[in-house]
DNA sequence: ACGCACATTACGGAAAACCGCAAAGAAAAT
DNA sequence: ATTTTCTTTGCGGTTTTCCGTAATGTGCGT
């Protein structure tokens, strides 16, 4: 079993369920924090002191406060962490249940597993620990088809950029002169037009305001 | 101190939380729901049982799931449980921390009190259960202004409606349209030009785009 | 160098949003 | 009944969005 855990997690009433599990698996050398930074440090000086974490279970979002963090969001911290290939196994522990989310935590940030808060959410923890442990990934049922489904055209960074300055008020047009202004490509009038008719489609929204609520509700802006 | 507590959250590590909380008062009269159909319904029957709850505390939004539900939200919950005056005391225990949030819950559904899950949340619901015990209201200090800040009273019903027909992918012309078949006035396209003008005006908005971001980050649809 | 696929830009017309002002209607006051 | 005021509707003109299509550019393999 695990010897030394990281828990990582700002609502102290959720990380009080976490370590609940991990003490009826008996493992009663865990430590918490509240904030990546935190984790990253305290994991980085546990290795070069040859006492490292073998288990870090972490939150993605954060609420910021008044304290610059270098890792703002939990999948900063994770990719972070394994591109440094410490040996440590990482579970993202999230209310998020969106494919898209999914996908980028297991396989751009290369976590271990992902498990959903919710009715189900420590059960599933238990769960996630054993397969780990086991050398396996794991994902709750919830978005356990998250990976194998036709991977939707990608929205990336340049979408996420045009939707937020739409949603602040900028028209078409203005996003364009502002991307040129930042040397952002493309930035024609035109190819942001067809970019958001892009995005349109994906998202069967009917027009702007449409396309904005959704990625609002979808938590993508 | 309060003799019989319910607790309505649908994240099992949050009410762990949560009772850990009550255990520390030396509550040990609780019961736990995941559901806010449940929790009325065991109020209703405790309190004609004569064993009447004392205490509610509930968290606002529920992830739904296939089960049909009279009561989806924690607010219609506190307003269904206030308006038939039963003697009971309701914290409301949330992430949300908008100003119109917390005054719907506070003003509307007339919650004793409104606790943000946050770092500090488990203490704040700790101070507000000592607050709703002695008869007053209690807010997060992170909201404490919410009640007190110029409260938009001029965003009326008809606003709000035009705006979430909006942000569902209306054009101006349909909505005035849809207006006019639910007999709903002033349904011309001008009246609804007009409408949507005053509500960009008061809410400093560019375009439509904008004015549909700002209303739902505010929560008013 | 050439052709090919793909990305980017350009353009033109129809629809919708935006804006100001004027006409018509309804309600209240005198 | 008439005036006054406010609400609702109508309308013309400009800007922006929406949509299809065409032209230009760019990278890549042969």
């Amino acid at each position: 079993m695990f010897k030394k855990v990281l828990v990582s997690e700002d609502l102290g009433s959720i990380s009080n369920g976490i370590i609940s599990v991990l003490e009826a698996l008996h493992i009663d050398n865990f430590i918490q924090v509240q904030y990546c930074d935190d984790a990253y440090l305290k994991i980085k000086k546990a290795s070069q002191d040859k006492r490292p974490f073998d288990l870090l279970i972490t939150d993605l979002s954060f609420k910021t406060d008044h304290r610059e963090q270098k890792y703002a969001s939990g999948e900063k911290l994770i990719k972070a962490l394994k591109e440094e290939h410490l040996n440590i196994k990482i579970i993202a522990y999230s209310v998020e249940d969106r494919p898209q989310k999914v996908r980028n935590v297991m396989i751009d940030s290369k976590a271990d597993a992902y498990v959903c808060k919710g009715r189900n959410g420590l059960k599933e923890l238990d769960e996630a620990i054993a397969a780990v442990l086991n050398g396996h990934t794991y994902l709750s049922p919830k978005v356990g088809n998250a990976l194998r489904e036709t991977a939707p055209a990608e929205i990336d960074d340049y979408d996420v950029e045009v939707m937020k300055l739409l949603a602040n008020g900028l028209s078409q047009d203005q996003i364009s002169v502002n991307f040129q202004g930042h040397n952002i490509h493309p930035s024609s009038l035109s190819a942001i037009e067809k970019r958001i008719l892009k995005l349109r489609n994906h998202f069967n929204a009917n027009n702007s305001v449409h396309l904005i609520s959704i990625a609002k509700d979808l938590g993508l802006i």
